[in-house]
DNA sequence: CATTCACCTGACAACGTTGTCCAGGGCCTA
DNA sequence: TAGGCCCTGGACAACGTTGTCAGGTGAATG
């Protein structure tokens, strides 16, 4: 009943628009625009009159009102599996970098590897009018983007490649970093290696596999269905698995990991195992090479990973119109003592 | 010279409007809205042939001018430290499942532990006009965000209070927990106890400071200058701080550590050193127990801050007008065997 | 003193959407 | 059959900003 104003809605808590500014200076509106976005055409006393009464009215530029009028957010979306996943801590950061020296700012969310959260969350994304979006897919068909894509939305798929659509994407060498560390492996006299894998919906889990597989094949070594085991990542089902593989009349001697959260389970169960059994795991973990044995990884450079793939988007932004296209960036091993480790003696 | 109807500059890659949608599905411009945002009063036939229309061009709502009309914008900024650092992701994450839960994307940046970039970033949030913000801050001096707060932007600030100001505030018992864990070390015998933390102008290094000294006099124990570390948490000062103290006349013979980054590079440390050192450190850090010894920690839980931190956001902004208060959660000591290592037997 | 010109300044429309309000038509009832 | 009501649909303004363009002032020049 104190206030009468109102007539829809209170709009933004009643902050102070351009218009408020002017009258407040005495000036008209398109004047506060200039000096707001420090355009030229403005005498230094008007200026230092509009600028007082921004200060005292506290008045920001909305920015929504500006994308209204000219077209370009000056925002990214990136869509991610996990954000508390340590693996994209770095790639999320160094994207961020390249966003802010463009000057973009980054919207984020997790798929928590479900496709049809990941639809929702770009969608909402391009609602939003975001200028690009970089994703890690957790779906295979990305026909919906098509008509994003056609009005102007840049896109770069990261980790894993784009589904029923050609599109730009940064992946590392899954197969090949898979296939070294097997080689390592078996270049350490193992012969039988089992695989833990994340789902095999996922790209990079079947890529590792294949790797696995390839490199097993050159070696001339079987795989016995019982040395691989893909699923969810969640401790139990992990730890499971390396039971199993341990447990067997011929227990493997050596295992090669799909990924960074797979490998610290398995650590945790090799570290209760009795018998030493060799270890590569994919993805580097912290702390790694403190443990006794050192875990040797083969590790993506998921800070590079990010990069790349943002200024391959601003470069699309910038107007870069080539055919889309797929860079992998390689693997390291690093061998810390785990998969050095010699098979048994005996047998 | 093939398009002629570009004007000033093409609008959004030339997407579709709903004014686009009206015309092509013969019906006026106020039933293609009511469609979209599936308000009642439409016919079903009506209905399907404004529908087909939507399929048919791809037209996508555009929420910059839905925002520009509702004064709504249904997204949340978060600022932080570092994104890539493993204490945030689960942090992150947690804030990110609330305010899906509402309906809400999350904006976010790292201030890199910049007071400036801090501010920079919070007002360019500002100036999206997001509902909300959650700040880690970085400054002591938050004055600035007076004006948004009282138009209306919702804050809290978690893990260190705001400065200046008053505002909500979701933090960890940081006094409390290293209070608790220097006592832990005392009760294994030890007294002559370091303590490595990072900046002094940073809140929560502050108050674990306090803790420790608190700790240490009420176990009646001097406070020798040299068994105190304040800085950068860059391995090389850490390394050296370390090795400072351990070679003193009379070395320390347990450190307690300020945070994650620092606790990981004192492993490092401790474990090139010849005598074992007891070592209690703030926040866990993934494999903490499969290190030899196990490292003894003073865990935050990050998830826990970030989900109380946006409930109190969102109660925020569904109208709570409740005087702002600070939240503090207890943190918990996980032992393992780091921690509870004696004193060397000699002196 | 008149003219030109440069430079400031402000009125106005437009961006795409949603709230308000009114018109028209169909249906029910007296 | 007339009157009234409800339901559907559309015209219009408004949100806060920026681009366009025209007006206005003062100085410099002929």
């Amino acid at each position: 009943m104190a206030d009468t104003t109102r007539h829809h809605e209170p709009r933004y808590g009643n902050r102070p628009t351009m218009k408020d500014v002017a009258a407040r200076a005495g000036v008209g509106l398109k004047t506060v625009s200039r000096v707001v976005n420090a355009e030229p055409g403005v005498t230094p006393d008007t200026e230092r009159r509009v600028q007082e009464a921004i200060d005292a009215l506290g008045f920001r530029r909305n920015d929504s009102a500006r994308v209204l009028r000219k077209g370009r957010t000056a925002s990214i979306g990136l869509v991610l599996e996990d954000l508390a996943d340590p693996f994209y801590g770095p790639l999320n950061r160094a994207i961020e970098e390249v966003a802010r020296a463009h000057g973009a700012l980054l919207i984020n969310g997790s798929s928590a590897e479900d496709p049809d959260r990941e639809q929702e969350l770009v969608l909402a994304l391009c609602a939003r009018r975001v200028d690009g979006l970089i994703i890690i897919p957790a779906g295979h068909d990305h026909r919906y983007l098509e008509p994003e894509i056609k009005a102007g939305v840049a896109t770069v798929f990261v980790d894993r490649p784009a589904g029923q659509i050609d599109a730009d994407a940064v992946l590392s060498d899954s197969f090949g970093g898979a296939r070294g560390g097997t080689a390592h492996l078996v270049a350490h006299g193992h012969r039988r290696i089992g695989f833990i894998g994340d789902q095999p919906r996922i790209h990079t889990a079947v890529e590792r596999l294949g790797g696995y597989r390839a490199a097993m094949a050159e070696a001339g070594l079987p795989v016995d269905d019982s040395w691989v085991s893909l699923g969810t990542t969640e401790p139990e089902r992990v730890h499971e698995a390396v039971v199993t593989m341990l447990g067997a009349p011929e227990p493997v001697t050596a295992i090669l990991t799909g990924n960074n959260r797979v490998t610290v389970t398995v650590v945790r169960a090799l570290a209760a195992h009795d018998r030493p059994v060799a270890l590569v795991g994919f993805d580097d973990i912290e702390l790694a090479d403190l443990l006794d044995p050192g875990v040797t990884v083969i590790a993506q450079d998921a800070a590079t990973l990010g990069r790349t793939a943002a200024e391959r988007l601003f470069r699309r932004l910038d107007g870069a119109a080539d055919a889309p296209s797929q860079v992998v960036l390689p693997t390291r091993l690093i061998a810390r003592g785990s998969g050095e480790l010699p098979p048994p003696a005996d047998r």
